[in-house]
DNA sequence: GCAAAAGTGTTACTTCTACACCCATGA
DNA sequence: TCATGGGTGTAGAAGTAACACTTTTGC
C-alpha cells in the first residue's frame, strides 16, 4: 500500500539537484563586502561565484546552508535567512539545478582565513563587485534588499561588528548597509532608544586622539 | 571534457522531488479566505492541503507555480509571489521532497468551479482553517506575513476584487488582510492618494441605499 | 596649537491617529 | 420616517529631517 502510494504520486516525477548559494556579509572599513570564490575548479573555472554546495539527503535545506558556511569560514551559529529559491531552467548552464540563496552576517575578524585561502576565497567590496557566474546577481540583488529592509526593523545588524564598538563603527555599518550617509545626531538619537544597546566604560583611543565608548549588544540571539 | 565535469561536480550528488505549493488568497465577504484541497487521493487522504504540484523538467520553479494554479482555477496572468522554501528532511513523511511555497491573489468571482470541483477544492474562510498537512500551516502562516507587508507598502491588494468596486469593498479587503479595523476617514484619505485608484461615474446600488462610487484600478500588470 | 574624531539639542515639517456628524435613499 | 451604509475635516501626537558648535587629546 505504501508503496502503492510512492508509484502513483511521487514515482513518475523527475528528480533534480538542489543546491544551496551563500550570500556572506562582512563589514570593513567603511564598507560592506562580500565573501565569494574565485573558482579553480568546473563549471566556470576562473569566475567569481558566490559559496555553494549540494543538499544531501542527510540535510534539510538550512543545515545545507550551515554547513556550506562552516565549511569555508569555521564559523557556526550565525546569522543566516533564506533570501529565496532560483528554479529557471537553465540558470546552470551544465545541469539542471534549483537552488536556494541564504544570506550571512559575519564579523570578518572571525572568519578563518586559512579555510577561506583553500576554498580560494576573498573578500570584496560590494562596490567592486565583479561579474558572477550563473544568477548569483541576482540572489545578491534580493539578499541586499532584504538586509536593508532588515536592519532597519529589527537588530541584526551587530552580527557585522565586534563584540565592542564605538557609535561611529555602528552608523558607519548602517551607512555601509543602506548606502547612504546617515546624519549622526538623529542617528545616535536613534540608538539611545535601543534598549538592545549598553554603553561600557571602556573606550577605544585607536580611532580617534579623544577616544570614543565602546558599546556592545545585550540581546544576543539565544 | 563537459562529462568529466559532471562526473566531478554534479553526479556524485543526490537529487530530490521539488514541489510548489500554493497559498491562493480569495476575498469574501468580508474574510480572507483560502482555497484548500480535501484530499481524495493518498498520502494523507481525507485530510485538508494545499494545492501542490511537482516540478517537471520543462518548467521553471515560477512557471510550475502558475500551473498549478491555472490547474486548479483556470486562471492565468495571476498575481504570484514566491515565500520560501521548505526543505526540513522529514516535512513529507512519505518521501523527501523539499517544497517551494508561492502566494496567490484572485478575485473569487473569476475562477473556474468546475475545475475546483474536479480537485476538491474549497473556499475556506482562514478564521476557520482546519489543521494542513505537513508544514502548510507554516507556509499559510509566512505569506499572510508577506501578504500584511506587501498591501501596505504596494498596490497588490486589487488583484482579490472585482474590477469595479466600493470605498468600503476595499477597506474591507485591507481589514480582513491586515486583521484589524481601520478609521474610515484616514482610510479615504490615504485612498485619495493613491494615484492607481480612479473614481468613476457609476454608483454600486446592491450594498446600501444611497448607492457607492465605484472605483477601478489604472495600473493594470502589464 | 591644531588636526581629527567625539559628543550634544532645537526647530520646522510631515505623517499618523483619534474622533462625530450629515446625506441620500429604499423600505 | 427611519434604518442603512456613504461620505466628509480638524486638531493633537509622534516621528522625521535639517542643521553647528564645543570637547578632548595625540602629535
Amino acid at each position: 500500500m505504501l508503496e502503492d502510494v510512492k508509484t502513483n504520486y511521487y514515482k513518475d516525477n523527475d528528480r533534480f539537484y538542489i543546491s544551496v548559494d551563500c550570500i556572506i556579509f562582512g563589514f570593513h572599513k567603511e564598507e560592506l563586502n562580500l565573501l565569494l570564490i574565485k573558482r579553480n575548479f568546473n563549471p566556470c573555472k576562473g569566475n567569481w561565484s558566490l559559496v555553494g554546495g549540494f543538499l544531501n539527503k542527510e540535510e534539510s535545506l538550512d543545515q545545507t546552508a550551515q554547513r556550506v558556511l562552516r565549511e569555508l569560514t569555521g564559523l557556526d551559529n550565525v546569522f543566516m535567512e533564506q533570501v529565496g529559491s532560483f528554479g529557471a531552467i537553465d540558470r546552470d548552464p551544465g545541469e539542471r539545478v534549483v537552488s536556494t540563496a541564504y544570506y550571512a552576517l559575519i564579523n570578518i575578524e572571525d572568519y578563518d582565513p586559512e579555510l577561506a585561502m583553500l576554498h580560494n576565497a576573498h573578500w570584496v567590496k560590494l562596490s567592486e563587485l565583479p561579474p558572477l557566474i550563473f544568477d548569483h546577481k541576482q540572489m545578491v540583488d534580493k539578499a541586499l534588499r532584504r538586509l536593508k529592509r532588515q536592519v532597519t526593523n529589527q537588530s541584526i545588524g551587530y552580527n557585522l561588528l565586534p563584540k565592542l564598538f564605538t557609535l561611529s563603527q555602528f552608523q558607519q555599518m548602517y551607512e555601509a548597509i543602506l548606502g547612504k550617509s546617515l546624519d549622526k545626531r538623529n542617528f545616535r538619537k536613534k540608538v539611545a532608544e535601543m534598549e538592545f544597546l549598553e554603553k561600557t566604560d571602556e573606550k577605544d583611543k585607536l580611532c580617534s586622539k579623544r577616544g570614543a565608548y565602546l558599546y556592545r549588544f545585550t540581546e544576543m540571539d539565544d
